[in-house]
RNA sequence: GUCCCUAUCGUCUAGAGGCCUAGGACACCGCCCUUUCACGGCGGCGACACGGGUUCGAAUCCCGUUAGGGACGCCA
């Protein structure tokens, strides 16, 4: 049977980075497998659900590169893939579980059960329904909502791919809600009902749902339905071990990329929280992922975001790749006509795309340094006569003429040589910074080429 | 409070009883490369939470403690 996985995510705003780890650990698996990666959208919360966000959420997942097989957009052979409209799904299948008398109609209200709760934990009982309609079953149109009863005995234990088996005895649970008394079911109950129907065969999700998947196998048991694999997939914490929440600064996958992490190293920065390769590969390629994806290599213990290895790694990706790659995506942060050769020039020295317009900063502005003066007269001499270098065959020979009319050699040549052209006293290597600085003066009225510069130090 | 999950360098991890005086990566420190910064190379610092078992032998298996996290909702 082949693999069908899904990953399902509630739009209520953008795509989170520990969503985003499951979305790729399911698409990872389901291409390793040659298996379908389905897009199931849970919005019954209709508070807090907006089509907006869906967008959003799947703008992200697109940007990541996880295409997905089924989903909303894209329709397939469940249709449809929004929760919110699969309501005729979940209607049959509480009446069943109503008919077959595992779940009943209790009327009591949201006040009476909040006065319970709180009667409950003050009494330091577990906070479980109190069976009041269980016991005194009625059928009248008096508003009720819909329980699933939880008889008191035996046990649910599933295996967990990732964890290994997990036991709960049923007398730790309480009965609960399925549909609720406007007639919309739960989250809890519309998964189990989507899972079976959608087919699906590997339930791949964040380690939050664990200890709602007993309640889960319970209605799997009471329809008589298959119980899919399940893999719940430990959380990501914040620097202070806490869950991982908007105070510890961007979480969302669309702050990331705004802040220059490219789509690939965010993809591989989170397979690696969690997951290890067989060889001990840091980094690795879309294709290595999926030949080599198995939920047995993923760790089941939380793992710490860190921000300093993942901006590592995002440098890793944008050393790897050509100038000619870069621009287009260094173009939203960073637009000039001579940017490639830019790109080409400092882009060892960058660990995300917004950075190269601070590396790049030295060609458009510029301020006369103090420098020695006859050196700078030297040097203004030089390039009247000979051009400004415009390739490192012409630097070479202009840096052999300096040393001759300065009598200077070493850093006490090549540090008022960088100082009088950028103005700084650190960038990247000369030999490339002046050509790129002549060559950009000639595509870009507003950078001063290396002739202009040494004339402005003499203007001082 | 109850239940569940988790526990190896600061962080991500390798480790399926002997291959472990615990390996790799980020960060940090030093050296090298280099006219500067960066990149790169080499080296260093640095961990099996604690206590009991099991075993000839335990980071690895079992129990307990401690700590962290999650769930217990007419949220997902």
């Amino acid at each position: 049977m082949s693999v069908r996985v899904r990953f399902a995510p509630s739009p209520t705003g953008h795509l989170h980075v520990g969503g985003a780890r499951t979305a790729i650990f399911n698409w990872l698996f389901a291409k390793h497998h040659q298996g379908t990666f389905i897009i199931r959208v849970e919005d019954t919360d209709q508070a807090r659900s907006t089509r907006e966000s869906e967008q959003m959420v799947l703008d992200d997942l697109r940007w990541l590169g996880l295409q997905w097989d089924e989903g909303p957009d894209t329709g397939g052979p469940h249709p449809p893939y929004r929760q919110s409209e699969r309501r005729p799904k979940y209607d049959e299948t509480a009446a069943a579980l109503v008919e077959k008398g595992v779940a009943y109609r209790c009327y009591c209200s949201e006040e009476e059960l909040e006065a319970k709760r709180k009667q409950a934990e003050a009494d330091g009982r577990p906070p479980h329904y109190d069976l009041t309609c269980w016991i005194n079953r009625r059928n009248d149109d008096a508003p009720y909502a819909i329980r699933f009863h939880v008889p008191e005995d035996g046990d649910v234990t599933i295996d967990d791919l990732i964890r290994g088996e997990v036991t709960w005895r049923k007398e730790t649970l309480g009965d609960f809600i399925i549909v609720r008394s406007d007639g919309y079911p739960v989250y809890n109950f519309c998964v189990v009902a989507d899972d079976h129907n959608m087919a699906i065969t590997h339930v791949i999700r964040a380690e939050e749902h664990l200890t709602n998947t007993h309640r889960q196998v319970l209605i799997y048991r009471a329809m008589e339905w298959p119980v899919p694999h399940f893999a719940h997939v430990s959380l990501i914490l914040g620097q202070d071990r806490t869950k991982l929440s908007k105070r510890h600064g961007a979480t969302s996958v669309s702050a990331y990329a705004e802040e220059g992490f490219l789509p690939d190293a965010m993809l591989n920065y989170l397979t690696l929280l969690g997951w290890s390769s067989p060889e001990g590969l840091d980094v690795f390629s879309r294709d290595y992922a999926i030949a080599n994806f198995s939920l047995d290599r993923v760790n089941s213990a939380p793992a710490v975001f860190d921000p300093q290895k993942f901006e590592w790694l995002n440098g890793q990706y944008i050393h790897a790749m050509s100038a000619a790659d870069l621009a287009p995506l260094v173009r939203p942060f960073f637009d000039v006509p001579w940017l490639e050769e830019g790109i080409e020039v400092v882009k060892t020295s960058i660990h995300r795309l917004t950075e190269f317009a601070g590396s790049l900063s030295f060609v458009l502005e510029y301020t006369p340094p103090t420098i020695d003066r006859p050196f700078a007269e030297k040097l203004a001499e030089e390039v009247r006569e000979h051009g400004a270098p415009r390739d490192e065959a012409s630097y070479k020979a202009m840096t052999e003429r300096l040393k001759t009319a300065t009598g200077a050699k070493g850093k006490a040549l090549f540090m008022p040589l960088r100082l009088a052209l950028t103005g700084l006293e650190h960038g990247p290597e000369l030999v490339r910074t002046i050509p790129l600085l002549q060559h950009a003066s000639e595509v870009d009225p507003r950078v001063l080429s290396p002739l202009a510069r040494v004339e402005r130090i003499l203007a001082v």
